[in-house]
DNA sequence: CTTGACTCTGACGTCAACGTCAGGTTCTAG
DNA sequence: CTAGAACCTGACGTTGACGTCAGAGTCAAG
């Protein structure tokens, strides 16, 4: 697969492929004449660091922790990275539902002024 | 209170508070001399705003919303604003949740290994 | 073998939310 | 009244995740 396409079919641009690979996230082929070849997977990883992006990971963070899901291993380092970036995501959720509450207030309140 | 009390107490720079005023968030009397003064309720409004940063709203959003808070009034506008902005976070919490989940499908793979 | 779509590598631009520094002023404790 | 801590206004610097443009090479169809 072709640049290209792996960015229509995972919604990201061209750039940010090159971006990622820039950064070890993601690697690819080389045709004869230098293009990039993608293997099928490819979709599946960008989409997956995505997710991560938008939960508050750095490409850093997320290159630092691709060998737990590419071989497997864990050191005792990648544990802790672990560890701590589920205690980021858990209170950047908490955040984020006390930020929902607050709105929730300014709409029950219009909502009641317009009744 | 003076600047460097509220920063002190709401945990974020001096820096950041003249940007929130630039930004049209927050708003202070002068002294003779030109010092900003904040009413007590500086420190809780800031932490607002931290608490919408933290949820991915723009310094612009809250701008925008922040006469919903303030006057209690709310246009037609500003209640679509509202809405988009609940139905934002409430994707942001749904994508974190799918990133913790990720995060434990490693945790749990990596304490499977070691055990 | 040509054409047009696609891709390549630099390299500079962007945007938000501040950090930081310079050069000067104000406030307050003693 | 004086020292030093805190404050003031510009204004340039930083960081991350790309956008965008130039100039040139590659690929697939006809």
């Amino acid at each position: 697969m072709r640049i290209g396409e792996v960015a229509r079919r995972s919604g990201v641009s061209v750039r940010a492929l090159r971006y990622y690979e820039q950064q070890g996230l993601l690697t690819s082929q080389r045709t004869a004449g230098g293009q990039r070849e993608y293997a099928d997977d490819a979709v599946g990883r960008v989409r997956f660091f995505q997710q991560l992006y938008a939960a508050g990971l750095s490409s850093r963070r997320i290159a630092e922790l691709l060998p737990c899901v590419d071989t497997g291993t864990t050191t005792a380092a990648q544990r802790t990275m672990l560890d701590d970036e589920r205690a980021r995501i858990a209170e950047r959720i908490a955040a984020l539902h006390t930020a929902l509450d607050r709105l929730d207030d300014l709409i029950v309140a219009a909502d009641a002024r317009s009744a």
